[in-house]
Parts: structure tokens; C-alpha cells; sequence
DNA sequence: TCTTGACTATAACGTAGCGTCATCCTTTAT
DNA sequence: ATAAAGGATGACGCTACGTTATAGTCAAGA
């Protein structure tokens, strides 16, 4: 298939001028040109454009990629298995970048408070790399939820103090509960501790304990799919664990 | 806290070029000069960069985020939930693109075939950005929550028929349970419909109703911050409201 | 055949958002 | 006291095009 340049342009959602540009600095130069003086473009070059659409996305000088598309030994797929972990670390990046904003939105709705560095996470490239290599995943995925916790716990009218400890206690619920259910045993001490740890959260939000309030609870864990997502995310079955758990510790 | 040009730069991993530059425009004034010359920024300006980041990230020329941010009635949590919804955008721009990649490396690889149409999709934006303007506000504030919703919908198997049905229907029930709750009768017709939307929205997720469940349920509403923080987002005291409506419809 | 409108070409200038010196002053650490 | 680090201003450079301006080409209708 060959294309005019219009044709083209449109075809990969760019100008004519940047076709024009990409031919003047010999990134891209037509297959041929036709006797009126048009560029014609044909399959390898739309290939070509491709690549170079996917390296410029990853923010590559156009010099760079030249030097890279045209280097002796390049291979196409290397190089494109590369875009995609590239691609793929950006995504990372602006996951972050929306976690970010999701906690400056609480915060400015003085709903939490964000520290000054905290504020500029994800902006930072190469910090964050080592960020990730240091701590991985799991603090990513704490993340969201954190954020939300620390909204209602300023809803729900707690200190700093107390507003920490439950954070603090959330996060060894998760722990212990994803021991737990490895384990694998709703009856085992483990997961009973994690019970003993949930009550004491609950204390934070609740006038008055009821063990059938507690279970109660348990069971909307299980029942509302958006509390199950929220513990299916530990692991999956594990709104069920806790509920089965919790009955035992109910008695 | 005061910083100086470079710890901010440091802080915000940006250059202190990029700062005088800012300055330079009227983008970003320090918040005094210093006895010796020196530029001296404040917690405000640390939130202005902040915001200021945001836009550029999403590729906002500088004047433009200067208008936007000095603009007579802006605000701040509007615009960065505008933010946020931008930046799911750019999420998913990102997303296509990768499914673009592993479908150009299968392609690659002689597994597939490619049209010359699909290798260029991902890379438009325009699609994306009048999608934007099409359907404007609500839908972003709402988009967190469908994406939750979405993954939720998945998880229980829903096909996109069903899932989109329980999308609306629990649009239904925020907005009729707004009205009912401004009327303030947990009793009225009104309050009464949201307990049949949300008995009908349950029926996607629960196989068997039951209303000792269901009231059951809207008890956890009450009692756990989470899910209250997400009812009291519609109206402060909007879980108790529901309960008690629940508490007559259930009889 | 003539005209009109959509495409195409080259040439040239303009721009945003800084990077990169160059030059000089101030503060801090040793 | 001296060096290293940090600060200021000014000026030029650069990338990746956007934006005219001017002129030739082509298909279709009047």
C-alpha cells in the first residue's frame, strides 16, 4: 500500500509538517519520490514511522532515534520489547502521579495532611526507580486504601495519635490476615490475633462493641462487592477468610 | 517551612534554571527576596508548584497554567480533580499503547497480522480530548469510583451488559438518595424508591436476597468509616439515612 | 476549456521551555 | 584564610515543530 503524505499524516495522527521535518533531518525519508515531485510513501516506512512514533512517546530525541533505527545491528523486536517495559514503567510513573493527586485532594480538603516531599512523588524519575527497587510493590498497592483511611479517620473526628495508630493497626491487619490466610486456618492463632486487631481497630470507629455487630460487619465484607475488592486484594477469598475467622472469634 | 532555590529544586527534582525561569514569567514568584538577593520560597508556592507540576505533566503550556492557576475563581480541588481525570486519561492512552506494542511484537514475530490503520492506534489524542469535552464533569468525578466499580463488576463475572446496568442503576441510587435525603423522610416515596434501586443492585451481586442481610448491610454502611466516608461524600449523615430507610422498606 | 478547491512543494521565520555557559557575589566548611 | 558550594543576572543556543508565504499539480464540475 503506498501513501501521499496527507494520507499518511492522518493515518498516524501527525502534520505534514512533521513528515516534512522527519524527511529533512533524513529521519524519515519517503520510498520514492513520483514524477510530479510527491512524496510516496510504502510499507517499510510506515513500519519505521511506527517505531519512531513509539520512541518519540517515551520522550527520545529524534537524533537519538535515528541513531538507534539505523544502527547496524538493530533489531526490530529487541527493540520493541524494550518500549514495552518502558511503556509499562510510565504507566507505573503516572499511577503514581494519580495516587499523588489523590492524596492532595484529601489534603486539601484537610482531610489528611501531606508532607512536603510528599507532595512531588511521582515527579521525580529516577528517584522513584530506586524508590521501587527499595520497597517494591506492596507500598504502591497500600497506597489507594491508605489514602482513604486517612480521610475517614479525620471524618470520624480522631487525633493524629489516633489517627496513626489506626493506620498503624490497618496495616497489621493486612499483614497478619495475608499470613493467616496462607495458613489457611480461620481457627489458627494467627488468624485469630488478626480478629483481636480488627475488634481493637473497630474500637477507634465504634461507640460500642457488639460481637454481632463485629459479625455483622464480617459479613458485609463478604456481601458489598466493594468491600470484597478491598480484601480481595490481599488475596482473593480473603473476605471470606476473615468472615470465617471472626466467627470463630465471635464464638 | 522556607527552602531555598536549590533545596526547592532538589525537592520538586527540578532545575534551578527551570525555577528563575518560572520567575522570569511570572509563573512562580518566590515568596520574598533575601537580604543577600536570595530567592526564599514559602509552603504556598511549594503548593502553586505543586499545581503548576501537575499541568505541565499533562503537557499545558506555561502561560496557560499561569491563566489558569491566576484566574479570579479558581479552585484548587476542582481543578485537581480535573487533574485526576486527565491523568486516567493519559492512563489509558498509555494502556493502548502497550496493547498496541504486544500486538506489533506478536506481529512482528509472524503471528499475527496487523492493519496499517491499528498501527497507529494509541497515538491520537484528539479522539481522547473531545470525548472529554463531550461528556464533561460528572463523569470524571464520578470516574474513580467506576473504575472501582468496573473491576468489581469483573471480579464477580458480570458481562458488560450487566456491569453497565449496575452502573446505572448505582447512579440512580446516589442521585435519588441525595434527593430523598435533602426531603429528609426515611419514610417517603422517594427514600423508599433508592432501597428498591439498591435491592436491585444488590440482586447483581448477591445470589440469594434476603432482608435481614440487607439491612444487615446497610448497619455496616453505619458502622464501618469506609463505606460511610463513601455514602457521606453524597451528604453528611447519608449512611444513617439509608439505614433507617432500609430499617421501613425491610419492615 | 476554464475555474475552483484540495494537495503538494520549498523557503523562511517564529516559538516554548528550558540547557548551558559566562561572570560575579555570598555563605559555609575546613 | 581559602576553597567549595550556592546564589544572581544576562545572553546565546537548541529542539521540534507551527505558521505563514509563494508557487506548482491534479481532479472535477460548469
Amino acid at each position: 500500500m503506498e501513501y501521499s503524505i496527507n494520507k499518511l499524516a492522518k493515518l498516524a495522527g501527525i502534520s505534514v509538517r512533521t513528515l516534512h521535518y522527519y524527511d529533512e533531518i533524513e529521519l524519515l525519508a519517503p520510498k520514492r519520490i513520483s514524477s510530479n515531485g510527491y512524496r510516496v510513501y510504502g510499507p517499510q516506512e510506515i513500519d519505521r514511522l511506527q517505531q519512531i512514533l513509539f520512541y518519540r512517546e517515551l520522550g527520545v530525541p529524534l537524533d537519538e532515534i535515528k541513531r538507534l533505527i539505523g544502527s547496524k545491528n538493530y533489531d526490530g523486536i529487541v527493540a520493541l520489547q524494550g518500549h514495552l517495559s518502558a511503556m509499562k514503567a510510565k504507566r507505573d510513573q503516572i499511577d503514581r502521579l494519580i495516587a499523588n493527586l489523590e492524596k492532595t485532594i484529601a489534603a486539601a480538603k484537610g482531610e489528611t495532611i501531606m508532607s512536603d516531599q510528599e507532595k512531588f512523588t511521582g515527579f521525580k524519575q529516577k528517584l522513584i526507580e530506586e524508590n521501587e527497587k527499595q520497597y517494591g510493590r506492596e507500598i504502591r498497592a497500600r497506597y489507594g486504601d491508605a489514602v482513604v483511611e486517612a480521610s475517614n479517620a479525620k471524618m470520624m473526628g480522631l487525633t493524629t495519635e489516633q489517627y496513626e495508630k489506626t493506620q498503624d493497626l490497618s496495616r497489621r491487619i493486612n499483614e497478619s490476615l495475608k499470613l493467616a490466610y496462607a495458613q489457611g486456618d480461620p481457627a489458627g492463632e494467627l488468624a485469630q490475633k488478626v480478629c483481636a486487631l480488627h475488634r481493637e481497630w473497630l474500637g477507634y470507629f465504634w461507640q460500642h462493641y457488639s460481637k454481632e455487630a463485629h459479625l455483622g460487619l464480617a459479613q458485609s465484607y463478604v456481601d458489598d462487592p466493594r468491600f470484597r475488592k478491598y480484601y480481595d486484594d490481599i488475596a482473593e477469598g480473603c473476605a471470606e477468610f476473615l468472615r470465617d475467622a471472626l466467627q470463630v472469634y465471635c464464638q
